[in-house]
DNA sequence: TATGCCATACTTCCATACAAGTAAAGCCTC
DNA sequence: GAGGCTTTACTTGTATGGAAGTATGGCATA
């Protein structure tokens, strides 16, 4: 039987740090720009404290920063926890790569060619998140067909500083290009070939260390470290 | 020239979460115990308002859950999370000792060599926290040693719910069979032999597979998932 | 003009009061 | 005795006032 779905409206800190965290990971509000409880809790119409909660938890998230007596500010994206976030996906989903092209789950791979379908639509149509939400799926896919879906949870939360980053690169890199390193890693899973999936994998997620840089170059006033 | 270090106060409420941190990630707080906004104020002598934004990001951390309007709990230990933790774990330093097994630099071996002496005498000794303090510096070194220093502070966060397992583990396991991994990982290292020391690193974190359900069948209520 | 002091207008931090919701014990009723 | 209601004592959530610290512009002074 299925139980009843009981849902409590949830806290207003709650709803404000959700609000903050997807506006600050759009770009909408960008690096470095100076926030405050008083602002944030007029423009809304409740009082500070809720607020000042919220922004205890966006903190906790690395995408804003306290500074006692003197003001709170959206986190620069610091680059070497961009780089590292990469460095453990990238070991990270070579794991997954050999587990899922050893088990080769027929459905999973199926959905994952749906989602490649996706993106080549959202690329055609232009529309940025929507590709970004699928790129997403497909890598989430990755995790659940290797039986490893808490493995994905863990990468969300480290991915925090790169997704930030990817709404900023997305306009300018070739989304063409990442559709056709996807095909390649589903190809290779297909195969059964570890090592090829592993390979394609890694050099997919590699593709990053060059964007990093570029990106850094062109919006200094967005990074840090 | 090296700029001035000036030091703040932290806030109560900083030093609250800091405090209760520690006590959780120690066992001093046991998973499941309900714990109280009021009754940590009044033992420490101060408002409700800073030890609940401590719980907010004891919170965040994932070593407690707030139930509006119910009570704040330490959180179980998740299965689900911890086994999560060690595959990552486990794939990102495979990937860190092929790297330091190929650029073998000398001075950090040598670091590494001196935790695991630290071990030895920390286990002759019985003392069971220094021994989880070298160990966990071991494996920094090894990120260290591969350049990679900020992938360990991400694995620290994500090592949150393992270490309370580790304190609860570490008096029943044999820490001499720890030691002794270290030692075949450390050779393997320093022959510069990156298959020998992937292999060793995952032989030695996989350990922790056996480990855990033996510990959540001795302390089922400690646990969940 | 340059320098140091100071008033002022911010900021986050903490304390307090109250609101809203939960849970359990006690009591009443059948 | 069983079931249901009410009271009561909790819990966390929100609002508000003030404390403490910071930055800035103005002004007096040399």
């Amino acid at each position: 039987m299925d139980i009843a779905r009981i849902t409590i409206a949830p806290s207003t800190a709650f709803q404000v740090h959700d609000w903050l965290r997807k506006r600050v990971q759009q770009g909408d509000l960008p690096p470095g720009m100076r926030i405050s409880e008083t602002e944030v809790a007029a423009a809304i119409g409740i009082s500070r404290q809720p607020v000042r909660e919220a922004f205890i938890r966006l903190a906790s998230d690395g995408l804003a920063e306290v500074r006692p007596q003197r003001g709170t500010y959206i986190s620069k994206i610091s680059v070497a926890a961009v780089l590292s976030a990469r460095f453990i996906r990238e070991a990270v989903e070579a794991d997954l790569a050999r587990i899922v092209a050893q088990a080769r789950p027929a459905e999973m791979l199926d959905r994952m060619a749906d989602e490649i379908a996706r993106q080549t639509a959202a690329d055609q149509a232009g529309n940025v998140n929507d590709f970004i939400e699928s790129d997403d799926r497909f890598h989430r896919l990755l995790a659940l067909a290797a039986g490893q879906e808490a493995v994905w949870a863990d990468l969300e939360r480290l991915k925090a500083q790169m997704n930030r980053l990817r709404h900023l690169s997305m306009r300018a890199f070739d989304r063409g290009f990442i559709i056709g390193q996807h095909q390649q890693i589903l190809d290779a899973l297909r195969k059964g070939d570890a090592d090829a999936s592993e390979t394609a994998m890694r050099t997919h997620l590699r593709q990053m260390l060059t964007e990093v840089p570029q990106m850094a170059a062109a919006r200094p006033d967005y990074f840090t470290d």
